[in-house]
RNA sequence: GGGGGCAUAACUCAGUUGGUAGAGUAGUUGGCUUUUAACCAAUAAGUCCCAGGUUCGAGCCCUGGUGCCCUCACCA
């Protein structure tokens, strides 16, 4: 940008200055209503004077009448403003008016004789001169992705349904938060700087504390400090938050993303599953997911998804029969599936044998979960955080949540024999797998220790829900700020 | 991180075989009292992403870099 001002625009600011005007007052009226609710009831209120605040997003001007397109939060309002309403100074002001400007209107409401339903401002002021154009182009708007992110600020007014879309978001948050709160859940916020991190498998951020003089790691997984909360007698405990993996960016991936995770003490994976089920409905009712009939219907990536519950379960074994064709225990079946889907044969040992069944599961029938379902009792070998299930051993109490194509939820029957995690933790260690956890977190051994009762525990990407609930195919649509190498300075 | 694509006015985009920069909108000025992609006239606006190279001459060709998009890998 060459400029920080437009130099025509700063002509404009002086021109409202010459005129007596503040440009940028502290005070707006008070008794301001929305453009929404002004046309919702603008039959039965037709001549009521009202007030109305917000953008100009469009002019069409005439010598001695305009009309403004007045934008809100809430929507839009035409507002005529024409020279016999006016004062002769607030006349004046409209030449110093531009598109991006913050104004107030107050006047009755008409009909144009067009039959428009519109404002006639009989009075006006400007609240904020904009200095800076707003995009020109009146089909698209900002519709580079690079600028709409950069300039969500821009994007949020000047693009139709960005606003809206947010909203949702926020919707959708609070329609969770309801659910938790109504099952007796407390919200509750757990340390994002950590000085060891875990809970899942992922590489971590670093950061340095100054007065410390010691490295931290910012959180990659909310599990840990959770599930210390329910040895320590909360019992229903949620928190939603930023986790950070130091990972590859994609249409799925952003380096800070949220998840909900929540932990129930006395409950297990099955309570989970009736838990996913609730806020996955309560989420899609706020983000206007139903219709009138009473179905509950999303399209995601040119896909039709019906969230009317209940939702579907399968057997992870019996979706590995069907879409692989043999069972999942078959050693030499599955030696040969893998040999036809291309993968390498698989190394010794239970964990890598199940290791290369989940190979097989990921790569030929996850691609076919369209959801929503619920793929439940993974093999035990490969859930070390899982207890296994009491009549059979080779599968865990651990089911995923699969819709739109996507792992969405993640859910466990919690471990909490003490001595088994600690050999877990400690294998995680030993393991050269750079990303796993370098160090073993004894204090929550520790925690263990002091006894957690049987729980019931699941994370739940947030930004992936809401690309499902409100179709966007990016989840750089989702978020306000998505992650942006800087913009090069001049 | 690998592979592919894109980058031209404030926004959205053209730009032919390599011959020195264009449109619409926005802006500015003037006109216009019922428009809604208003209209009419005039006018200003460019480090053609950056740095090199080839060439008499580069927006265009070549090399390197930067940013974004797609895709694969990793993950959620």
């Amino acid at each position: 940008m060459s400029e920080h001002f437009h130099p025509d625009r700063l002509d404009k600011l002086a021109a409202l200055r010459e005129l007596g005007h503040d440009a940028y007052p502290a005070r707006s009226p008070d008794n301001r209503e929305m453009a929404a609710d002004l046309l919702a009831a603008f039959e039965t209120r037709q001549g009521e004077t009202a007030t109305v605040c917000g953008r100009v997003l469009g002019r069409r001007g005439y010598g001695k009448l305009a009309f403004i397109d007045l934008g809100d939060q809430s929507g839009k309002i035409q507002v005529v403003l024409e020279k016999a309403n006016l004062s002769a100074d607030d006349f004046a002001i409209l030449s110093t008016l531009n598109l991006g400007d913050i104004i107030t209107a107050t006047g009755p409401l008409q009909a144009t004789q067009k039959g428009q339903p519109s404002l006639y401002g009989h009075q006006f002021a400007i609240l904020t001169k904009a200095l800076l154009n707003p995009p020109a182009d009146k089909q698209d708007g900002l519709s580079d992705t690079e600028l709409r992110a950069r300039m969500r600020y821009v994007d949020l007014f000047a693009n139709e349904g960005v606003r809206d879309g947010f909203l949702r978001r926020s919707a959708i948050l609070r329609g969770m938060r309801e659910v938790f709160h109504k099952h007796g859940y407390a919200e509750v916020e757990t340390p994002v700087l950590q000085s060891i991190y875990g809970g899942a498998n992922a590489a971590p951020f670093t950061t340095h504390h100054n007065a410390l003089d010691m490295g931290l790691y910012l959180r990659i997984a909310l599990e840990l400090p959770l599930k210390r909360l329910i040895v320590g007698g909360m019992e229903r405990v949620f928190e939603m938050g930023r986790v950070f993996r130091n990972e590859g960016i994609s249409t799925r991936h952003n380096p800070e993303f949220t998840m909900v995770e929540w932990y129930e003490a006395y409950a297990d994976y099955e309570r989970m599953a009736e838990m996913v089920q609730e806020l996955v409905v309560g989420a899609a009712i706020e983000a206007g997911c139903q219709k009138e009939c009473g179905a509950i219907t999303t399209t995601f990536r040119s896909e039709v998804f019906d969230l009317t519950p209940p939702f579907a379960r399968v057997q992870y074994r019996d979706a590995f029969q069907e879409h692989v064709g043999c069972d999942p225990a078959d050693r030499d079946a599955v030696a040969a599936a893998r040999k036809t889907a291309g993968f390498d044969s698989a190394g010794e040992g239970d964990y890598a044998y199940w290791k290369s069944v989940n190979d097989l599961f990921e790569e030929l029938v996850e691609p076919q979960l369209r959801g929503p379902v619920f793929v439940m009792d993974y093999p035990a070998a490969i859930c070390p955080l899982t207890k296994a299930k009491t009549d059979d051993p080779e599968w865990a109490e651990r089911f995923e949540f699969f819709l739109g194509g996507m792992e969405l939820a993640n859910a466990y029957s919690e471990l909490n024999d003490p001595q088994i995690q600690l050999a877990k933790l400690q294998e995680q260690v030993a393991d050269a797998d750079p990303e796993s956890p370098n160090q073993v977190d004894y204090d929550f051994v520790r925690a263990l220790a002091y006894g957690m009762p049987p729980t019931g525990g699941c994370g739940l990407g947030i930004d992936r829900l809401v690309m499902v609930l409100t179709g966007n195919d990016s989840i750089r649509d989702v978020l306000l700020f998505p992650h942006m190498r800087p913009e090069t300075q001049e």
